[in-house]
DNA sequence: CCACTCCGTTTCGAATCGAAACTGACTGCT
DNA sequence: AGCAGTCAGTTTCGATTCGAAACGGAGTGG
């Protein structure tokens, strides 16, 4: 038959977003136009629904969806704000708030390569002031590492 | 008419998604459902379009346009592999690679909320093989940052 | 009662997507 | 030469998703 070996090898239970990884899991959650858009504005204290929608420009009835969905998700949750019509804003769990660092990432991305005339917002530390950069350490080696020095692994929880 | 203040303030510029937020800058390049996983098979080292094809289940007219439309962005270059039919593989230049910090953050959110047996991946230092996480470090206090801690102020390149 | 706010839902045309078929240039085999 | 197979697309077309605007409903303030 004409079938390669990579034909075989891949899994037909793998499908397109392979739940084996976790870049794929996540942009499962969240990988479509508005969600983090969404997200970032939670993290910036934009919180209400017409709120959003002004500052985001979502059509409602997408907004009404992707906060459903987070919901869901339990990236988000709802808290009253005043009884009779009862409103509720839209809160980051633990869960939501975690992506914090992926946003911190994208941000970064978008300031090296977009932003010209230096990046229109700045991370600092709230306790001193320092603009905040981000990396990664290595706690054995005591300093920073490259990408260019980033292997990957499987890990416990199944093999690539 | 029925239109509120906020309609009028928000100068009708800002459209959807906002330029002067890197966050939305960066969405807008690469935020779709397929991008960032192409980029991450670029990084795992799937180069050719049908590899490509085969290991995200992606449409192949979508791969096309991807695969075009990271070229365009200066994020991937086309390379020759073969001639006769002259054959092309896809690489990442360094602004394409330069995601790799955005695409460890996404990967860490799926370790942690969805990995339920253990990273399926670990990324470990290439010198000493110790697994390594992500961080934001503070160069002022050479301590860790956590997401509480940090604020965000308007940068250079105009205020949000 | 009327105007207005806030949070949705409904509607419907437009844009996007996905699966499959098709093209085309080539290799390898017999 | 003839036929099968690979690789990289392009085309087609039905299904899904999106977006803008209208509509609904619960309430406030004048």
């Amino acid at each position: 038959m004409p079938r390669t070996a990579a034909d075989v090898i891949v899994p037909a239970d793998t499908k397109h977003r392979d739940p084996a990884c976790s870049i794929a899991a996540t942009l499962e959650a969240v990988g479509d136009r508005w969600t983090l858009l969404i997200l970032r504005d939670l993290f910036r204290g934009v919180r209400r629904f017409e709120a959003l929608h002004r500052d985001l420009g979502i059509a409602r009835n997408l907004l009404t969806d992707r906060l459903h969905r987070l919901t869901e998700l339990g990236m988000v949750y709802r808290v009253p704000y005043q009884d009779r019509p009862v409103r509720h804003e839209y809160r980051l769990t633990t869960k939501g708030a975690d992506l914090s660092p992926a946003l911190v990432a994208l941000m970064h991305w978008g300031d090296r390569w977009y932003a010209t005339d230096g990046p229109p917002t700045l991370l600092v530390h709230d306790v001193c002031g320092t603009t905040l950069d981000q990396a990664v350490s290595c706690p054995t080696c005591d300093e920073l590492v490259t990408p260019h020095h980033i292997r990957s692994r499987p890990g416990p929880g199944r093999s690539t």
